[in-house]
DNA sequence: TCACCCATGTGAAAATTTTAACATACGCCG
DNA sequence: CGGCGTATGTTAAAATTTTCACATGGGTGA
């Protein structure tokens, strides 16, 4: 088990450590060796005092006086993030949303594999995006299991979603990334999280209609 | 000003708020009429508790002993919102996401009209994507100006987004959703909200390689 | 070597959010 | 028409998260 100092710390601290993640990347990319916990809040809009504090529950990366190596922190947070390692992803759905997760190189830089996208459309499979195969749907629980998948990104409509997932996790993935705007049930040792697109531009057209109201965590 | 009894909420009510007006719709289309704050609760895994202090921010819409009529809340939640009205919106990049939120026809259901897509590769430009016309970014300042655009997409790489964000806002856009993985930094009164899809799947691999750590706040 | 500057790491306080518990009100049924 | 079962709305407590404030320790320069 990794590095940790604490057992206890907010459940929004790993999704910040993700910003700051990117941040120092970006840092690192511009030549930038040293970076003080307020230099880094001032580019996400997160108070230092924030910074030093998820940092804290997992060791202490700063030096006094001088701030923290970039350098060095990316490479504590990749191994806190768990990106120290490949993952093997498989995409349900070619549809749109499909496509474009395909085609999102970010993710292999992170070292999510995608192995292949399913669907059970006769005209896409056989075909490729971005280099992966669609292959059918109906094939899904072997590959699972042969390929040691763990990671899967449903993009499939809302009513095939619980069927989806079900299925995913008979065949052994224990991680999955939901785009389908409805809740699924699943085993509690099964990691979910969805991404809502719809609910994003809701709250903005509820910010928007109450203009008294300002906007909160934007990291952004 | 819409309903509101106090003046002080959790900022996560607004994105529940969302989740439930979801759900109430999957039971509206169902022919169900009422429903229970329990119910409703177990459908989304969120404690009744959390949903009738959700609603109670808003007003009292349920009925002691019966539980909440779901046309009644649906037409109530659609308010509170903002979605009793029409959004003009556009999206800037025609790339893999933006066309993906150009094909996302949930969009269009909620109000949220997707008036273009701009785009500077020539050979996009003229096309169109889910019968939305691909305009040359050029042109963005007097499209958002004349077709009063309040809401806008981004869907460009990381290093574009900032400009990208300055010239909507100076155009006259007020909301954001940003799909570029950077912090934009904007004025205060402008809303921007960021979806980050590295993020959740890095969220998903710190979960499964700190196997105690139960995932929270699921709603799926 | 020592004094000074600076930014961290942290303990305690403040603020926020969730959960529990229950009094209240509604509708039904006898 | 009155009692009973039920699920709301709310108040108070618990839990969580953020912010503040500052003691601590590393580096630098005289």
């Amino acid at each position: 088990m990794a590095r940790r100092k604490k057992y206890k710390f907010p459940k929004t601290t790993i999704e910040r450590l993700s910003y700051y993640f990117r941040a120092l990347e970006d840092l690192s990319k511009r030549g930038i060796d040293t970076v003080s916990s307020e230099a880094l809040g001032g580019k996400l809009n997160i108070k230092s005092s924030q910074i030093r504090k998820d940092l804290s529950y997992f060791g202490d990366f700063g030096k006094r006086g001088m701030g923290y190596d970039v350098k060095y922190l990316l490479k504590e947070l990749k191994y806190i993030l768990g990106l120290d390692r490949e993952w093997a992803v498989v995409i349900v759905g070619a549809g749109h949303i499909g496509a474009a997760m395909a085609n999102y190189d970010s993710f292999e830089k992170r070292g999510f594999n995608i192995a292949a996208i399913f669907d059970n459309d006769e005209k896409k499979i056989g075909k490729e995006i971005n280099g992966t195969p669609i292959l059918p749907y109906d094939n899904i629980d072997d590959f699972v299991k042969q390929n040691k998948i763990e990671m899967a990104i449903i993009a499939v409509p809302a009513a095939a979603a619980q069927a989806v997932a079900d299925k995913l996790v008979e065949s052994g993935v224990t991680a999955i990334l939901n785009f389908a705007p409805v809740a699924v049930q699943l085993d509690e040792n099964v990691r979910c999280l969805s991404v809502d697109l719809t609910t994003k531009l809701e709250a903005l057209a509820y910010y928007m209609s109450y203009s008294q109201d300002k906007l909160w965590k934007i990291y952004s």
